[in-house]
DNA sequence: AAAAATCTTGACTGGTTGGTCAAGTCTGTT
DNA sequence: AACAGACTTGACCAACCAGTCAAGATTTTT
């Protein structure tokens, strides 16, 4: 009986700390999602996972380094994400894999989406630095690849930064503002609304840039 | 030599308070905008307007009636901005008006909608009734608008809600992740890049919805 | 000019919070 | 069984912060 969450199989001590780690940034990440950094408070943590606060220091030398780490967890989420925008792709299919991918993120990791926006609005005092290397690159070829369409008249002329950025905005806005989206639907969105959301912006995007949106490659 | 602020011309008792009090619900919007609910503390924002901590306590009796007063005024200003969606309108004028003057919005009131966002994000404690009033009724008569639209064969059909998501999130994203973006473009966005953003986000969404985004009303 | 009302402000306080610590418990090893 | 290292935890502390207050300054009214 020494955690408060559910029965453990025990492991090697190295698994148990993995796990209780992962757990503690779990609860973290709701906790900075719901409240911001400055609102949540160690304690609040500490009772979302059933450990004592005292615990967490053990494990996270400060609230700044738990925080430092919920975020870079993130990151890398965020970045297999973006793998799926594949560049070899056509634009129809890369683009559609992509905001499906973005959209299932915002489903599945609502509270990472927030803590992201979280960090972002506040000047991104953590990860100033990913956002000057490893996005910026991630941007840039993709801004490339979307020019290279443009040039060979697959799509329309438009600024491409634009254009990726108005994918991230909607897609994540099912995340962040998870909450504004259903009080005006009276309750979470189904599977089905998830479906018909991803969807239309698949379709308002793709024709929205010259594509024929029609479902599936086909000429159906 | 009373106040911290710049020379202000002595007005009526009644117009220094006003000016006073919208001294400091300036500052506390920008504070509140960049540190959260939770980060933001009474000195921080005394020190933005130049004023000492208790005399903010004598305008506003506590931290949570200024936010309060806070998130109210942005409403407001966000209300303003909703009519500009005129339902009598063609789908070509409502939209493009629309978007162009949240564009505007997220330009010239950057602090507002990152208070308003977190607010939202973290469950909407204090606006929640205005969510299930004002702005439902508004979404709904919106959507009606865009049934319409589709019943009439003006635009593809969609799923009204899904595209005036669409609309909110590209559009505030330009003040909610001004940061990333301006990260991204190494400096702030240029008043024609501003424009240029504007107008592909309206050609996107109309040509998105199957209209003919060119610019104007006339068939040039 | 004096009284009243409004506004200003430095100093103070009670409560909260991040972080510490020392005394334990548990687990694996010899 | 005994020992060592890893983990747990209640109690504690210093720093910080929202909010108070009383004494004074300024403006308006009489």
């Amino acid at each position: 009986m020494s955690h408060g969450e559910g029965a453990e199989k025990t492991g090697s001590r190295a698994e148990m700390r993995e796990e209780t780690e992962r757990s503690i940034l779990d609860a973290a990440e709701r906790v900075f999602a719901e409240s911001g950094f400055g609102g949540a408070t160690m304690q609040a943590i500490a009772d979302a996972c059933g450990l004592p606060k005292a615990n967490l220091h053990y494990y996270f030398s400060s609230k700044e380094r738990l925080y430092r780490r919920v975020v870079e967890r993130i990151f890398t989420v965020w970045l297999e994400a973006a793998d799926s925008f594949e560049t070899s792709a056509s634009p129809e299919v890369a683009l559609r894999r992509y905001i499906s991918r973005k959209m299932q993120l915002s489903r599945e990791h609502r509270y990472g989406s927030k803590v992201w926006a979280n960090e972002v609005m506040h000047g991104a005092p953590i990860i100033q630095d990913y956002l000057e290397s490893t996005l910026r690159e991630w941007t840039e070829s993709r801004v490339a690849v979307i020019r290279r369409w443009i040039a060979s008249g697959a799509i329309q002329p438009i600024e491409p930064r634009w254009l990726l950025y108005m994918i991230w905005a909607t897609t994540q806005h099912y995340a962040d503002f998870a909450h504004q989206v259903e009080t005006l639907n009276h309750g979470p969105l189904s599977d089905a609304q998830w479906d018909e959301a991803t969807e239309t912006v698949c379709q308002i995007i793709l024709r929205g840039i010259g594509l024929d949106p029609r479902h599936g490659p086909g000429t159906a």
